[in-house]
RNA sequence: GGCGCGAUAGCAAAGCGGUUAUGCACCGGAUUGCAAAUCCGGCUAGACCAGUUCGACUCUGGUUCGCGCCUCCA
C-alpha cells in the first residue's frame, strides 16, 4: 500500500486515488528566464520517481508540469538582453527540455504554457469577483482578498494575524489587506498584455497554477508537488483560488521537496549561490547527479560539494561493475516476490523511499556478482530502471570520462602492454599502465583479457554560478 | 519576532520500541607478476538533559545548535 506524506496534514496518508486506478499530478515548473539550476534538477528529478513509481504500480497518470512563460523577470531580462520575450522563453525552454533528457526525467503529460491559458484565468479571476473575492484596487491591479478566505493559511500552518505580525515588506497602499495579493496586473507601456474586464494587463503568478490544473485535471484532483519555497505562498495562494472559485475541495496530497544546499544554506538565485545544470554536466554524469539526487529522501536537505557527487559516482560505480560482470538476463516482467524486490517495493510504497531502494539494490547487486546470477543481474537492472538508473550499456557508462584518447589508442597501448606482460617485461607493461592512468584510464586484466574504463570525473565545476543570473 | 523542519558513525544517508541498514572511505586477508574489479573479515553511530518503558537512536518534555518560510524562488 502506498503511502504519502501530505504537506498539508502534515502526516503520511494511505494513497487512494479520486478515481480508481488514475492519477492527476500538478507540478510547479520553471519560469523561464535562465538555465536550470540543481534545485530545478531535483525537483525535476523527485517527482520524475513519483511519476515513474505511479505507473508501475498500474496508474493511469496524468502528469502536468507548467512553464511559465510570463512574468517580471521574463520581461526584465528580455529587454536587458534586447531579445523578444518570445525568443528568450523559447531559449530556456529548449535549455529545460535538454537538461530534461540529460537527467532521464520523463517529459509530463502536458506542459502548459501560462500565455495559452490567459483566458481561463479570466474566467476564474471573475468567478473569484462574483464570490466577493477579488476587487480591483485603485491603481487597477486585481487582488485577491485573503481576509474573505477562511482557510487561508493552512497549508503553511500560518495565521493571517502571525503572518501580519512578522511583515518584513513595506506595504502596498493599493491593497486592503497587506497579504492579499496580485490577481490581474494593469500593464505598464511597453509590456506584453491581454484585454480583460479590468483593462489590459497580465496574469499574476499564482492564478496561472490555479487555471491550469483545473483546466487540464480539473478542480479536483489527486496530487500537487513543487519545491519547499513554493508552500508559502504560492500554494496557500492557489488553495485560496482554486476553492474560493470552486467551493470545493482542491486537492488530496500536497508535496514539497527539499532544497538543494550549499554548505548548508539553500541554492537559489536570489543567493547567487547556484550551480546550474549545464555546469555540472560539463564535469559529472548526468546519470550521476541524478542517483546523487535519488540516493537522498525527496524532502530532506541535499548538500551539493564535489566530494559528494564523486562519492555517488563511486556507489553507481559498483552497480554497474556488476552489470558488467554479470550480464542481466532480460527481464520483461518483476518478479515481485523477490525478496529484494518486495523490499525495494516497500521502500517506494513509503513515501517514495528512494535511498532506501537503492539501498535494496546494492545487497541485490552483491547477491548477484556472488552467485553470478544473470537472473538477479537481471532484476537489478529493471529495478534501477523504475529509479531511471542502471539503463545505459555498463561500458558505455564506465568509458563515459574517456576524452583525451582515442578507443583505438587506448586498445593499441594495451595490446602493446600485452605484449609486454608476455615477455614478462613487468616495468614497460607498468609503464604503459601508467601512461594510461595518466589520461584517466583504468586498466583491469581478468581471465578474458584486459578490459579499461574511464570514469567521468564527478568532480563539480569549482567555481560558484553565475550571480546574475 | 511568528510559524515550521532537522541534529545518526571519518563522510553521505535511511528505516525501526528489542534483531547487520546501505554506500563511500579506511584497515586486515584471499585473488593478481603488481594492480584494478571481486570475495571474506574488521572498523565506527543517533547533539545534550530528564521522563515513559522490562527495554529508546526510535515515544514525551526541556536545553543547545543548525536550517527554512514569513519578499521572487524548485
Amino acid at each position: 500500500m502506498l503511502t504519502i506524506y501530505d504537506t498539508l496534514e502534515r502526516r503520511k496518508k494511505p494513497f487512494v486515488p479520486i478515481t480508481p486506478g488514475k492519477v492527476g499530478i500538478y507540478v510547479c515548473g520553471m519560469t523561464v528566464y535562465d538555465y536550470c539550476h540543481l534545485g530545478h534538477a531535483r525537483a525535476m528529478v523527485a517527482f520524475d520517481a513519483v511519476y515513474r513509481w505511479l505507473k508501475t504500480q498500474g496508474f493511469s497518470v496524468t502528469y502536468v508540469r507548467n512553464i511559465t512563460d510570463i512574468d517580471d523577470k521574463i520581461i526584465q531580462r528580455a529587454a536587458q538582453n534586447g531579445e523578444s520575450i518570445a525568443a528568450l522563453t523559447t531559449r530556456f525552454i529548449d535549455a529545460l527540455h535538454e537538461d530534461e533528457r540529460a537527467l532521464g526525467v520523463l517529459p509530463p503529460d502536458f506542459e502548459p504554457r501560462a500565455t495559452e491559458f490567459v483566458f481561463r484565468m479570466q474566467e476564474l479571476i471573475q468567478k473569484l469577483a462574483e464570490k466577493g473575492l477579488a476587487y480591483q484596487a485603485g491603481n487597477g491591479d486585481v487582488h485577491y482578498s485573503v481576509r474573505k478566505f477562511p482557510g487561508y493559511g493552512k497549508l503553511s500552518g500560518k495565521s493571517l494575524d502571525d503572518l501580519r505580525a512578522g511583515e518584513r515588506v513595506e506595504v502596498e497602499s493599493a491593497k486592503q489587506d497587506p497579504l492579499d495579493f496580485v490577481l490581474w496586473k494593469r500593464a505598464k507601456p511597453g509590456e506584453p498584455s491581454w484585454p480583460s474586464p479590468w483593462g489590459t494587463g497580465r496574469p499574476g503568478w499564482h492564478i496561472e497554477c490555479s487555471a491550469m490544473s483545473s483546466e487540464i485535471l480539473g478542480t479536483h484532483f489527486d496530487i500537487h508537488g513543487g519545491g519547499q519555497d513554493l508552500q508559502f505562498p504560492h500554494h496557500e495562494n492557489e488553495i485560496a483560488q482554486s476553492e474560493g472559485a470552486h467551493g470545493a475541495p482542491f486537492v488530496n496530497y500536497w508535496m514539497h521537496n527539499g532544497f538543494v544546499r550549499i554548505n548548508d544554506e539553500k541554492m537559489s538565485k536570489s543567493l547567487g549561490n547556484f550551480f546550474t545544470i549545464r555546469d555540472v554536466l560539463k564535469t559529472c554524469d548526468a546519470e550521476v547527479v541524478r542517483f546523487f539526487i535519488l540516493r537522498a529522501h525527496y524532502r530532506s536537505p541535499l548538500n551539493y560539494a564535489e566530494a559528494h557527487l564523486r562519492d555517488a559516482r563511486q556507489a553507481l560505480d559498483t552497480l554497474y561493475f556488476t552489470l558488467r560482470d554479470v550480464p542481466p538476463a532480460p527481464v520483461t516482467e518483476i518478479d515481485w516476490e523477490n525478496p529484494c524486490a518486495r523490499r525495494f517495493r516497500e521502500a517506494m510504497d513509503d513515501d517514495f523511499g528512494t535511498h532506501a531502494a537503492i539501498a535494496v539494490l546494492f545487497e541485490l547487486a552483491q547477491e548477484a556478482r556472488r552467485e553470478h546470477s544473470a537472473a538477479l543481474s537481471g532484476l537489478l537492472k529493471a529495478l534501477g530502471g523504475i529509479l531511471g538508473l542502471l539503463e545505459r550499456e555498463p561500458q558505455a557508462y564506465l568509458r563515459a570520462g574517456a576524452a583525451s584518447l582515442t578507443e583505438a589508442e587506448i586498445e593499441a597501448k594495451i595490446a602493446q602492454r600485452l605484449a609486454a606482460r608476455q615477455a614478462r617485461d613487468f616495468a614497460l607493461a607498468d609503464r604503459l599502465r601508467d601512461e594510461l592512468k595518466a589520461a584517466g584510464i583504468v586498466l583491469e586484466d581478468n581471465a578474458n583479457g584486459t578490459t579499461w574504463r574511464c570514469p567521468a570525473d564527478g568532480d563539480g565545476p569549482s567555481g560558484g554560478g553565475d550571480p546574475a543570473g
